[in-house]
RNA sequence: GCGAGAGUGGUGAAAUUGGUAGACACGCCAGAUUUAGGAUCUGGUGCCGAAAGGCGUAAGGGUUCGAGUCCCUUCUCUCGCACCA
């Protein structure tokens, strides 16, 4: 080995991760005697314990986290710092359907595996209160709050359309049906899937719409994400609207059944002002009226068109370019506001779950009915025309959706159609034909999946009825099974577990029920486990209230963008039901959200397998140790930024923490360091405590290698400066710090030290260079002490030399100068 | 199409309120040192130019004594949503 002394991770790191773990050094305890100003809850979010262990993007925001950690609790801030494991999921059941192996078994092998990568790196965690989401212990209160779901009428089963697959007897997720020419097909395997209409517990995040969107407001988050969260949400206001069916079309309804009241189409506008151009009607081919609406000449065109829809993926039926497609259903509606008859169409378009699954269509000012109407050659009128426009009635060349003036809308004639819009709708109301309405874009939740491995729901079905299985005999465990395989009836396995499913009643009537075998998504687990943290041990409550009151909300939540929508905004659901049932403090339970950026491989494109580029958190930490890791991770660019992966940066940053302990073969002196050498300590100081507590750690962490190469540049290592060096990098490379901490003949650990402070009167300069601008151009440097005032600085620019020489025999307009800056001297 | 964000050296990136662009690091070049080889140390390194000097933060325009930073227009890229009536 060609060095002469290696810095030596090896020992160093295991030592200090044994000596933390064993005095757990990191533990917290709710203090009574901490102020609540002087607490903080920082989070992470857990991982999926995957057969692939830890990739490089998970240390990267828990390094982050516990860097700020460690920060916070140097200068005296209890900390709450918890890590854990989101341990139900697809790929541990789909291993068990392959192998047989439990999925119990494969999953507390890779918990066990991830446990200990996470250890090898460092991080402070406080590993008393570790949560994982499959334990009966924990998943027994995921089960209490979904019954306080029910119980407030949030929970509801509904028969929903799921992709079906035959050949593998079991549902599929979107995402598990692709597209092909012969229609939907399975991802694996490649067998045709068909939707089926199945039954399935829903949860009506729906009513907490407008909850979850005004929430958003006051929260510390990137806007990115609250974007997204207010485009899923997608409130809309406007209004519904009846259109009685024309005289032969009610008679066929009347005819099919339908009774005289639901002898008419419903449909949601955002634009009741353009009423008057609604030429036509579309329907979801789904919609429950289009069978009794068709007329014989019609149905063969009908029924092919709905048949042909159902076998359409989402993705098919909502490609943009695509060719508008439909079919007349032979009957006709009236405008009630003009009394017109229009025909009814249907159009896969059309979604049966948004609005009414029905609209009018006003094809001269929304471009979805105008290509429709283009292409079947419908009825255009223009109701709305451009303010400035000389001929109003001037025809469109193409539908035009802004708010203008009203035209060709009978008493409407010449408003504001903005106006025309809320004037429009108390007429409608006034004369029972609609009335103000709001919509989302958001569905509600569909909360069960006919799979094995995710907690059981804890309800029992008698005589057709649900009864809750009493919180005493919570949690309800799964049962172990002889297959893993899909039962074929797109039931879950647990279907087949008869001992199991059979059971009494839970109202003590003595008759026989059975248990629901759906089991929870596996959003549930980690939709309240930073809950379960402050109390992970509590048997009797998901957590004492006390300790809520305690840590909650969570001050910093780090993970990746992924999880914009789905977790954020369910974890947010619950987090509100669970305030209105007065089980928790707060409304919210995330004040602050930060999204690390991906770390792209080494060639700047995404990490996978199949391009050759991942890099093996272990790999580096044998290699370089797990402090290397830390820093550089944290030294590549900005927390939040995408950046790719460089082993060489990586080895620049080892290289540094390398310079760090080779300045150990100094003696540590106790004479006073040079004067220059401590104002950069001190700048450092107070630039280093500052970027961290911003998690700017990029910059620190080249603030601090700026102090060493000082350091370098001056003999001895005066402990008035290694000292403060040692306790700053501890966040970031702990493990060399504590070493470095011990070596000084400290006993207690630097990591429950004090964060240095800095002297205000050292951060300054007493010289300044100044710069001499002519026309904004620089052309001299002069330097000054600092605070030298304007006038002084003026004259000394004017009689500089090469000043002189530039302004001679020019006009002198103005001269600006800034203290400590510059001085700009502008001629003519 | 809509929404959000970003464009700075060969590379990752810095740059309180508009006030010295490119800190720190990688890479590269030169040198030193060593039982030589992925170590360490010193110096250099935005571009053009021999130099003086000029030019430089996606492009163009504007405000200003002064713009990477503020305003307008355009282009490119990334992410998200995408027939939501």
């Amino acid at each position: 080995m060609p060095r002469m002394k290696k810095y030596p991770f090896r020992e160093i790191e295991p030592k200090w991760q044994r000596y933390w773990e064993e005095n757990r050094t990191f533990r917290a305890v709710e203090d009574a005697s901490v102020p609540p100003e002087k607490r903080r809850y920082v989070l992470d979010m857990f991982p999926y314990p995957s057969a692939a262990g830890l990739h490089v993007g998970h240390p990267e925001g828990y390094t982050a986290t516990d860097i700020y950690c460690r920060y916070l609790r140097m200068n005296g801030y209890n900390v709450l710092h918890p890590m854990g494991f989101d341990s139900f999921g697809l790929p541990a059941e789909n291993y068990a359907v392959q192998t047989g192996t439990h999925p119990k078994a494969t999953t507390e092998a890779n918990i066990d595996r991830f446990r200990e990568q996470i250890k090898s790196l460092g991080f402070s965690y406080d590993w008393d209160r570790e949560v994982s989401t499959h334990r009966a212990d924990y998943y027994k209160w995921t089960q209490w709050i979904f019954l306080k779901l029910w119980e407030r009428d949030l929970a509801y089963v509904a028969e929903i359309p799921m992709w079906y697959c035959e050949a593998l007897g079991t549902v599929l997720a979107n995402e598990e049906v692709i597209a092909t020419p012969e229609g939907p097909r399975s991802e694996r395997g490649n067998h045709p899937v068909e939707r089926r209409p199945l039954r399935q517990w829903m949860l009506k995040i729906t009513e907490y719409a407008d909850r979850l969107l005004e929430g958003l407001e006051d929260l510390d988050w990137p806007e990115s994400i609250k974007a997204m969260q207010r485009n899923w949400i997608g409130r809309s206001e406007g209004a519904n609207v009846t259109f009685p069916l024309a005289d032969d079309a009610a008679e066929r309804a009347a005819a099919a059944g339908l009774g005289e009241d639901e002898r008419h189409i419903e449909v949601y506008t955002t634009r009741p002002d353009t009423l008057f151009g609604a030429t036509y009607m579309v329907m979801a081919p789904e919609h429950a009226m289009v069978a009794a609406l068709t007329t014989p000449e019609q149905a063969n065109a009908v029924r092919g068109y709905v048949d042909a829809t159902k076998l359409k993926s989402d993705l098919e039926r909502t490609e943009l370019s695509k060719e508008k497609t439909g079919v007349f259903t032979g009957s006709y509606a009236i405008n009630p506001v003009n009394g017109a008859q229009i025909p009814i169409w249907i159009s896969d378009y059309i979604l049966a779950s948004y609005g009414t699954g029905a609209i009018m269509a006003v094809p001269g000012h929304d471009e979805r009915d105008w290509d429709f109407a283009t292409a079947f050659d419908l009825p255009i009128v223009k109701v709305v025309a451009r303010p400035d426009e000389d001929d109003p009635q001037a025809p469109l060349a193409a539908a035009t959706p802004e708010y203008g003036v009203a035209v060709n809308s009978g008493q409407f004639d010449g408003k504001p159609t903005e106006q025309v819009k809320s004037e429009i709708i108390d007429w409608l109301e006034s004369h029972g034909h609609g009335s103000r309405a709001v919509n989302y874009k958001l569905r509600d939740w569909i909360f069960s999946r006919q799979r094995y491995w995710g907690e059981p729901i804890p309800l029992v079905e008698c005589d057709g009825e649900y009864y809750p299985i009493p919180e005493d005999q919570l949690p309800l465990t799964l049962p172990e099974v002889e297959s893993y395989k899909p039962t074929g009836t797109g039931e879950s396995p647990l279907a087949a577990v008869t001992e199991w499913v059979e059971c009494d009643c839970p109202d003590g009537s003595g008759r026989r029920g059975r248990r629901e075998t759906n089991t929870m998504p596996q959003w549930a687990g980690s939709c309240w486990y930073y809950l379960r943290y402050l109390d992970p041990a509590n048997d009797r409550a998901f957590a004492d209230r006390e300790k809520i009151e305690y840590w909650m909300p969570v001050d910093l939540y780090v993970g990746g963008a992924e999880h914009a929508v789905l977790h954020l905004l369910y974890a947010r659901f619950w987090h509100k039901v669970l305030y209105d049932i007065g089980v928790v403090n707060t409304d919210e339970p995330f004040l602050r959200l930060v999204n690390q950026g991906m770390i792209l491989g080494e060639n700047g494109v995404k990490m996978s397998k199949s391009l050759g580029n991942v890099i093996n958190p272990d790999d580096i930490v044998s290699e370089y140790g797990a402090d290397s890791m830390r820093v550089y991770e944290m030294f590549m660019g900005p927390l939040q930024q995408e950046k790719p992966w460089s082993t060489q940066g990586l080895t620049g940053v080892h290289r540094f923490l390398d310079r760090v302990w080779r300045l150990t073969e100094r003696p540590l002196d106790e004479t006073p360091a040079d004067e220059e050498l401590r104002r950069v300590l001190h700048k450092s100081i107070r630039k280093v405590g500052h970027d961290t507590g911003k998690l700017a750690f990029n910059t620190a962490i080249s603030q601090m290698m700026i102090l060493v190469n000082e350091l370098y540049k001056h003999d001895g290592r005066p402990r008035e400066v290694w000292e403060p060096l040692v306790r700053m990098l501890s966040p970031y490379a702990p493990h060399l710090a504590e070493e470095l901490w011990e070596m000084m003949g400290n006993r207690s650990p630097v990591s429950l030290g004090a964060w240095p402070e800095f002297d205000e009167e050292l951060t300054r300069d007493d010289q300044k260079e100044v710069v001499l601008q002519v026309n904004g151009k620089i052309r001299a440097r002069l330097t000054v002490d600092a605070g030298t005032d304007r006038e002084t600085l003026q004259r000394m620019a004017m009689e500089h030399e090469r000043i002189a020489e530039l302004t001679a025999g020019k006009q002198v307009v103005k001269v600006i100068a800034v203290p400590d800056k510059l001085v700009n001297v502008v001629v003519k």
